[in-house]
DNA sequence: TCCGGGTATATTGTATACAATGTGCAATAT
DNA sequence: ATATTGCACATTGTATACAATATACCCGGA
């Protein structure tokens, strides 16, 4: 499919947008600490890029949700509350049922050969007990789903929901008590979608869903706990 | 509630926000076509400022989805397409839904009174048969449900996707045919969320979007068919 | 006449210079 | 000793200069 003049492809983008994505990747691994301020100087320096792609990418980080503007104070990194992402993930929840409502009208047969794959794939990958495996794995499985909506504007809202969460999934994934429970709803959305039945699947994803949410609450509260006990 | 010195607030913020604003007015209202092309220093010139707070309104629009980018070619105002449209609504009419039913929920009785009185406020300005006048009643209408639903990410989407929709809502109102089915519309939702019925209130407000939707639709199609009819 | 190459020009991409403003520290007065 | 004022510095906001590149037009040759 790619041709393979795909090696560094970021040296062809406008360098806002390989700043843009350096600075999303280390704000989604946590390397960039929520409430960390963002000076422009300094990354410049850091990245060996002038200010003006900095600033620029920075206004995307502002509209994604990444960064926070503070007026003539610059932006620093948005911070992380269980509010903020139980928000996140009640809007998630809507989307992802509706993307497997459409996928089910819209999916071909030759796509639904390949979620069966990424299901097995994501097997093999909890297997693997390599997290960056599993997560990767994880994300081709909904990519394929999202795809099948043929929704480019509900794509690019997931896509970007999606990001998002990592910023948690880094963190909840350690936590190893459902990965078996995830290789069987992954199982049961691609029955669902495969059998074309939209409320099957919707409930399916949405237990999907709420599954993770749990998970991710759990190791928010064992987290603040252990820094309330931190400070003690 | 506001002090008086919001005289001319935008005299405060950053240009980079005053341009966004202008532009994106331009762009909703029509007064920038789609297609059109943005360029850097024809805007500076205009809106006199110097390209850098150009640029950066332009990432702004760029993220939400008003123009595209085109490398090399700088910004172009976003195409309107049927596909486009119903992709967006689509999303909305899910996300819809979601306001409704978070709504049932945390809805205070203060709020489902004011709710009332908007319901009333858009009768009478149907009324009054002024184009604006609706539309800013119908806005406050959802804005009310919206700020119910206490999910500020939910909010902001709805808003963003909500700004999408005027590019079409200057054309479909004037199709004034469902003028009074929205009013009975509007009663259903009103009266379902008063009952605190998640059900009956999504099944209302997707009524009112899918109206809405073939309202609009039709109107698309009508242009389609009569440009179409300016070519030949 | 039509096609192709090359150059000029317009436009975006990037860097840097300059202006405005907020923050922190220190000096001074109470 | 503490509070307040002013100044220096750090940082963002804005403008402009410079570089890279795409587009359009012109000219020459087939």
């Amino acid at each position: 499919m790619d041709n393979n003049f795909n090696i560094n492809e970021d040296a062809f983008l406008p360098l806002r947008d390989v700043v843009f994505k350096t600075l999303r990747q280390s704000i989604l691994t946590g390397e960039l600490k929520p409430g960390e301020r963002l000076m422009e100087i300094h990354l410049a320096d850091k990245l060996g890029v002038s200010r003006t792609p900095i600033r620029e990418a920075i206004r995307q980080l502002e509209l994604e949700g990444l960064v926070v503007m503070l007026p003539r104070r610059g932006a620093q990194v948005a911070h992380i509350t269980e509010k903020s992402m139980s928000d996140v993930l009640e809007v998630r929840l809507a989307l992802d049922e509706l993307s497997v409502k459409l996928a089910c009208e819209r999916i071909t047969d030759e796509e639904i050969e390949r979620l069966r794959e990424a299901c097995l794939d994501f097997e093999k990958a909890v297997d693997s007990a390599d997290i960056r495996n599993i997560t990767s794995a994880d994300v081709a499985f909904h990519d394929i789903i999202f795809a099948a909506s043929r929704n480019m504007r509900l794509i690019q809202m997931m896509n970007n929901l999606a990001e998002q969460m990592y910023r948690y999934r880094f963190e909840y994934i350690k936590d190893d008590s459902g990965w078996q429970s995830l290789i069987t709803e992954h199982r049961m959305i691609t029955d669902a979608i495969a059998m074309r039945d939209p409320e099957l699947s919707a409930r399916a994803i949405h237990v999907h869903i709420k599954n993770q949410e749990n998970s991710i609450i759990r190791t928010i509260r064992r987290e603040e706990k252990s820094r309330k006990k931190d400070k003690e």
